[in-house]
DNA sequence: ACAATAATCCTTAACGTTTAAGTTCAACTG
DNA sequence: CAGTTGAACTTAAACGTTAAGGATTATTGT
């Protein structure tokens, strides 16, 4: 059977293109009787409604929204704090009756996904700076989430306050030997130390923003923090999350707190305590940052910073489709103080 | 500026449309020498390539694979059964260059989205049946997931086998009584018993598959099952699975061993023991069904039954990039035996 | 020198819609 | 009854591509 489109379907009817066409989006351009007989007579010949494609090379509109994901889709797919915010992003545009496209950085050049959307919600900072610009010369509406780009209305949260703050707290409940397991604070692929001449770069990278607040926190309370125990971990994962904290717990002497720039960093370091023999609270204080749902159930409970990744990506939807583009949000996080410190 | 198309740029560059398309797509067919300057012109011009939508009317391909997940959106993405399968599928596409798009159950009529897709994958069991209709009706290549559909290829696991495996292994270890934590096997949206008639109910939807593995297995040993202590859990998160683990847990005489049809169930029932101050696995002996990550990484770490949601995933794909999309496949499980049984 | 071949570029007709601008004709107005 | 209105359809021009086949030159073999 061949494929029925409104043309075919005109003929078999003895009416119109237009007038088909108009059957399915302008009820009020025809009468109601042809206008049921027509959706009946399509109906039997199996015709699922005029073809997508075509419509949207017409309008210009495809009700799609894609967001651009800085790291690969498997990653950001499984990690907790990216898949709130797609989470949240979704419930949005569900309610919208708009689709959802989730682009990760290495795309081939033209495709489809890329060209069709009609809106962007960019998260984090897209590697693929070569995509990012196509993307960003389309014109198109577009809100970035943890990340600034020059003209882009953004979400954010402040997350130097956060980290000064959970410092701070962290600081004043254990004295001691203090260390940082750090999330992508350089370019390697290694988890390795700083060096000390990389504390005076400044970028603004989330990871970065938050490490300054950990080292002001750390100079308010005059509390030492080399740059020797600064853990760079490549990937947010509990893999490379145990290796750094293996390294940092087998020092002599021991640290007793870590400051963990994610929760899930704090997870793994967690486990390798226990594998240590390391009592927590006691022997061992850690506190996280996201408020993933598992720093909640783990044991003994994390302490955390939670910022709220679902509300993040609902806001980000409900701007970009209210056409809002312009402003730079700041969602407020609250600290968890639960067990772990 | 208005945006640049094929035509605007054969214009500037005084040349016909077709060789400006074949700049892009055929290079064969124009001199090198043209073709460079034609793209190096477009370049200058902020061209990103022929556009996508009307290349896609055209030619009929979009190079987009869909994913029809059973449930919403949000839920499939945070669940991490669901989100290992994409996870897998995400990286053949990513590896043959085709885009990805997630639909979900409550999608408008005549969504681009839905029409656009050169290929399916259907997760689970839809419950929109009219989008599954619409989508089967297509006519396009698809593969089915964790679902039985007539005449279209699968991908599944062999649920009741591994079911009866792993409960029968329990029981085995353990005295005393039983109780499942099972996961959709009535239609309440709420957590509750089976009733006893509800036992000679056959259908195959994949709990019950599992369940039937689990009866099988009890009977098999000479073990009390009754309907009675089999829960139904409307949705496979912790609030749910501790309602239920609660419930069966603050028994007279208490379970000593509890069937968990997933291992997110599972881990909220460790959770619930844990409030009750059981201790795993002396006072308590329990079991899982999926094997995510989280349940290697529990304390104690999970015995579960690995279904590789992943492979699948990966399988699946490649199934319908490869066009072969009749054949039935049935992957491998592993039991994994660790401390919580 | 002449046809045959190859290289390079162009013409043209789709692909399946939407929508502004007609056309027709019956019904209403004063 | 001429004039106006409005409902119900139709016409035709886009939207931005791709791909088959044609046209124009330059290159080659004999």
């Amino acid at each position: 059977m061949a494929n029925v489109t409104l043309k075919s379907l005109a003929k078999h009817l003895g009416v119109s293109i237009a007038t088909v066409s108009n059957a399915f989006n302008r009820p009020d351009q025809l009468s109601a009787d042809l206008r049921r007989h027509i959706l009946k007579e399509s109906e039997k010949l199996g015709f699922a409604g005029p073809n997508a494609t075509a419509r949207s090379l017409r309008t210009g509109r495809s009700d799609m929204i894609a967001i651009l994901l800085s790291d690969t889709l498997e990653y950001s797919i499984s990690d907790p704090v990216a898949n709130q915010l797609i989470k949240g992003i979704a419930e949005v545009l569900q309610q919208q009756g708009k689709d959802m496209l989730l682009l990760s950085g290495s795309k081939a050049v033209h495709s489809t996904a890329e060209a069709l959307p009609d809106g962007f919600i960019i998260y984090g900072s897209p590697k693929n700076h070569e995509q990012l610009e196509r993307v960003i010369q389309s014109g198109k509406p577009m809100i970035s989430v943890d990340c600034n780009l020059a003209g882009i209305g953004s979400v954010n949260i402040d997350n130097y306050r956060y980290a000064y703050d959970i410092a701070r707290y962290a600081l004043q409940q254990q004295a001691g030997k203090v260390a940082v397991l750090g999330l992508r604070l350089l370019d390697s692929n290694r988890v390795c130390r700083m060096q000390s001449h990389e504390l005076y770069d400044q970028n603004e990278a989330i990871s970065r923003r938050r490490l300054d607040g950990y080292l002001a926190a750390a100079a308010d309370l005059n509390r030492e923090l080399s740059a020797e125990q600064i853990w760079h971990i490549p990937v947010n994962n509990h893999h490379y999350a145990e290796i750094a904290a293996r390294e940092a717990l087998t020092q002599h002497p021991r640290p007793t707190l870590l400051l963990c720039m994610s929760d899930r960093i704090a997870l793994g370091a967690m486990s390798v305590a226990r594998q240590l023999g390391l009592k927590i609270p006691e022997d061992l204080k850690l506190v996280g940052f996201d408020g993933i749902e598992e720093a909640e159930r783990a044991y003994p409970a994390l302490t955390t910073v939670a910022q709220h990744s679902d509300e993040k990506g609902r806001t980000a939807a409900r701007m970009l489709l209210a056409g809002e583009v312009q402003q730079d949000i700041l969602l407020e996080c609250e600290l968890r103080l639960r067990t772990s410190c």
